[in-house]
DNA sequence: ATTTTGTATATTGGATCCAATATATAATCG
DNA sequence: CGATTATATATTGGATCCAATATACAAAAT
């Protein structure tokens, strides 16, 4: 009988996809719903009304639940309800703290085996990001925009530690940059158009997020750079600087947000 | 009315307790079984058979086994059924890497706050273990001993940990820990009694163990003694090597386990 | 009037039932 | 006789139904 190499090298590449389970369909619908802000921290999901709104029954609904709540994102209270989580200040300086460490060690892994290929992968999806700015600078930063550039964000970090070959360490990481996106929100806490005393007019806003974003693709290109020449220390050092720049931000912005 | 402030401070120490449901009772013994190795990496788990023999129906099962999933003990392949999940040498690679970096900074924010009381209390586990030991090691080398040893050295851990006061870290590092110790169970991979020539003689392996756990319980005492003097450096720096020991002979085990 | 107690409603956890899919087995064809 | 297709069985995912519990509300008592 005929034998197919190609079939198998080409499955070893693309293992056979998952069937799509309405558990697994549900899930990451309420996981997006989650991390773009459609629902916020604290609001409670009714079974009953979520199921229907979704069109599925409650056990793929309850399944789905589950795994968010394994992932942290909601919190569930036997026969009282789930509830989307909310973190605290103190909840984010530990994520960071635990964000720099997994982070570093897999930057380290990476930076040592990373090739001409990873480089210009990653540059890649940098540039991605550059064009999504100036496209979206001017109309409007809605949700929608913020929902994109969480997940360019990701997709970069995701290509940059991929060469570090941990899958484990990665997925920790995902799980920790997902906790942390939802809050990134923070950053556009005016609606469009409008003009917020507390953060000043709406071009100023737009100005200085835009400042702002374009300083974080430059310490991406620079996280690049240093594990192109795998220099490993280097590489470490920016990203530090990347993630407490970051997070001193966010917690600046938390404040403020708090504050009024 | 009568105000009883005593039962505020009561509940605040002692919240009330989330009733027990046959999910989480469910979870509990199914991550129990894997975890001591009744349920060996490996495993195919029927639904049925499984709810039938715990006396439930299919679906808290599932959903302990969803809960099981996301602690990363059992792997889901949708439609096909649910395996427990076998750990290669890399997974352990990357485990102790993880774990030496969050403990780490655990354990850093842990000494900086150490108390009078947190020694006695870390010390105090110490010496339980010390007692389980003497009694354990004459009788029998059991799956039983095997589970208290995993148990009380999570717990001193735990503490240890504590005063640092990051519960995300922490449950973060108890899953890693979970992870890990399934396999604590490959230093007796002998049968009580029984000699196994690639081992050597019972007694040998029982002396070998004891001085193993010993080392062990030296070095937790040196981390309590470290976190006492405040001096987080030098806690680090036998934390690492704890980690480093611990792991280093368990790749040893699973090599010679290998290999016949 | 305030607090307590009883009752009704809403909502969740769990069991049973049904449909979709995978695996195992038998039949057919070259 | 080996391989392939068709069929039967097993097992999972999902829907509906029921019971246990929590919340909301009303009535009663101090």
């Amino acid at each position: 009988m005929k034998k197919a190499p190609v079939l198998d090298s080409y499955l070893a590449e693309f293992p056979r996809e998952a069937p799509v389970t309405a558990q697994e369909s549900v899930a990451r619908t309420l996981r997006r719903l989650i991390l773009n802000g459609a629902l916020p921290g604290g609001s409670v999901l009714r079974q009953e009304e979520l199921s229907k709104k979704l069109g599925v029954s409650r056990m793929p609904l309850r399944e789905a639940l589950l795994k968010l709540e394994g992932e942290g994102l909601v919190e569930t209270q036997p026969r009282r309800g789930v509830v989307v989580t909310m973190l605290s200040a103190q909840d984010f300086e530990e994520i960071l703290e635990m964000r720099y460490s997994l982070e570093s060690l897999a930057i380290e892994g990476a930076a040592k085996r990373f090739t001409a290929e990873d480089t210009l992968a990653a540059l890649e999806i940098v540039e991605r990001a550059q064009a999504e700015i100036q496209l979206s600078a001017a109309p409007d930063l809605d949700r929608e925009f913020e929902s994109r550039w969480g997940d360019l964000n990701w997709e970069f970090h995701r290509r940059l530690y991929r060469p570090a070959n941990k899958p484990r360490l990665l997925s920790t990481i995902e799980n920790l940059h997902q906790l942390f996106a939802r809050h990134l929100r923070v950053r556009i806490a005016t609606s469009p158009g409008e003009d917020n005393p507390a953060f000043g007019l709406r071009e100023e806003q737009i100005a200085k997020n835009i400042r702002e974003w374009q300083e974080v693709l430059a310490e991406h290109r620079e996280m690049v750079m240093a594990c192109d020449r795998h220099d490993a220390p280097a590489a470490q050092a920016v990203l530090k600087r990347h993630i407490s720049d970051h997070g001193a931000e966010l917690m600046r912005r938390l404040r403020e947000a708090a504050q009024p």
